[in-house]
DNA sequence: CTGTTAGCGCCTTCAG
DNA sequence: CTGAAGGCGCTAACAG
């Protein structure tokens, strides 16, 4: 007698399987999974239609994870990311998905809350599902120990034949779709600067991330360019949270800056409700700038003056990448991202 | 000579499997297996030992997908919704997957653009990967053809084993997490009305979306139980965009509302935007109230008074209940998320 | 307590 | 062009 675990778990309802629809079709298992599967070894016209009948009536449908263990190859990719529900995140798991789709690729999403352990975790996780692909969207932590794990990890899954590619600042080296955190901050500080600042702060990202310094760099070359020395008083770390905008720009503002600008929308926007709630006008007592252009910067309580970053486009190249690679088809290098200022209401000369 | 697709895909390396841990150790693959996938079927100290030694020495990791071959079980749960950089969605997916991921569960996440063809093809590519479960977290579309298939699949994936949660108004009928769609919605009218209000003007969904009829009848009771007839003028139907919220808005001032209440947030949002860019002042010369309060509700140009729906927890219960399910724990009732009026700066009373 | 034996559903040589 | 046979990695009776 044969039992299965599927008999416990359904009642004797079985779906088809490519026996079923051999056997109905009346030729061999091997015939119906090279019609069926799409495969490029030649079978005759007829029996081919019988197959396709066959699976039809049934109501066939391929098993991935039976096909994925025969073929090594799963379809199915894991994104990193540390908070899907911040809006950064949330448009570029989009655009990922848009290009994963359309490709019949599925997605596994995890976050990691920037930990350490939680995220070397999710990446393990990803491994054990058996992920022909893993993004990192991720910022990557500056940590020894992060990295050696990660690096660990990752570098077995390549050696495996996995692909992995990065759409952030990241110690570990994997094909990159970049875009530029300090062009883009620096563009954006030099606005600042044409309008008349110089006293600008600035608040960082969290410390430990990776992409803090990319962003904070690009601070700190515009302001050098000018001749400007950076006042250590005048940058303030961050954790790219509203409420952690809010706390910085509190803080900030003991410095007297004319203008400020945050590492990311979130934090840019609540510095402004910090500034409107003391009674501050933004940007007529001080303008206040993000980076990233996510969607409500423009319905910020001053619509915010950032740096475009096309998120969506982020994620659909950084999908594509991955696919292509998955086809072996690698680009001649890895694709870049366009960003651009974008001067709304919340920047203005100093008075 | 045995050749298999994984030897074309890495180069020559291999990741350990049961069958190597079972040989280092000195042991039957049977044995490996009941240690290393914690069964309750009883082996010797020394044994487990031994074989943990060997799994670790080996950097064994189960291939997730051998076992739920095996299992009929994946550990893998399917969250279709509308859009996953929609705020809404984002947070509840956050809280699915902490509740999903707590227990050893991934999740894959697809987003249907409220399309028809679309969400059923989701639905169908995640009974192919075998998912134990899918959560519509999405509402349902208004639709015959849509309620059929997709009746269709999710019948067939149930009669197979498989869960089906859902966290959204929806025509078909599944364990469901439920919220006052309704009922906030009325309370929040009620709101408007104690202060005043007469003329209230209402944005609503998407017409096609089942929710979009729970939220307005709320608008409506609220209305009638006051003795006010609801004047069709006053009722427009919205997107749950910011941008369709602004549109909407524009074409209900001509019906000269002294409030306006849209049925989410983000066209709340887009209601004020358009608003003080007319030069109206909010709430002074019109209220504006949203629903679901997402996170940027409170720091919108005015911030909002809003429904609040624990979005994150709404996940989280709803990826317990999943859980619970699948582990044949169904609890009394479904369970509910409670609602909370939240009355912020853009509703006051009509001038 | 341990090992042997059958699969799970599909793909892929290898013979014909 | 078709079929038989073996294997992917793991679990689950069934004997001892």
């Amino acid at each position: 007698m044969t039992s299965t675990a599927r008999d416990a778990k359904n009642d004797g309802i079985k779906i088809a399987s490519l026996r079923d629809v051999a056997r109905t079709a009346g030729v061999s298992v091997s015939t119906a999974s090279r019609v069926l599967s799409g495969s490029s070894h030649p079978v005759s016209e007829p029996t081919r239609r019988r197959v396709l009948e066959a699976a039809e009536r049934l109501g066939f449908e391929p098993n991935r994870l039976a096909r994925a263990l025969a073929t090594a190859r799963s379809r199915t990719i894991g994104v990193v990311v540390h908070d899907v529900s911040d809006p950064y995140y949330a448009e570029i798991v989009r655009g990922l998905e848009d290009a994963a789709g359309s490709r019949d690729h599925a997605l596994f999403v995890s976050s990691s809350d920037r930990d350490v352990d939680k995220e070397l975790a999710v990446m393990r996780a990803f491994v054990a599902n058996q992920v022909d692909a893993i993004v990192l969207v991720a910022s990557a932590i500056d940590d020894p120990r992060y990295l050696a794990e990660a690096t660990a990890i990752l570098d077995r899954f390549r050696a495996l034949g996995g692909v992995v590619v990065t759409l952030s600042e990241h110690g570990y080296t994997a094909p990159r779709v970049g875009y530029g955190n300090r062009e883009g901050t620096q563009l954006l500080v030099t606005h600042l600067l044409d309008l008349g600042h110089t006293r600008i702060g600035y608040i960082t990202g969290p410390p430990y991330l990776m992409v803090t310094k990319a962003r904070r760099s690009g601070y700190e070359t515009a302001m050098t360019e000018r001749g400007l020395r950076v006042d250590p008083e005048l940058v303030i770390a961050g954790d790219f949270t509203i409420e952690g905008g809010a706390r910085a720009a509190e803080k900030l503002m003991a410095a007297n800056p004319t203008a400020i600008v945050a590492a990311n929308d979130m934090m840019a926007i609540g510095a402004i409700r910090y500034l409107l709630d003391q009674g501050s006008r933004v940007p007529d007592e001080v303008s206040v700038a993000g980076f990233d252009d996510i969607e409500f910067a423009a319905y910020a309580a001053v619509p915010l003056t950032t740096v475009h970053v096309p998120l969506g486009e982020l994620g659909q190249v950084g999908g594509r990448l991955v696919l292509d690679l998955l086809e072996g088809n690698p680009p001649e290098q890895w694709p870049r991202i366009d960003f651009q200022l974008v001067i709304r209401e919340s920047t203005a000369p100093p008075r």
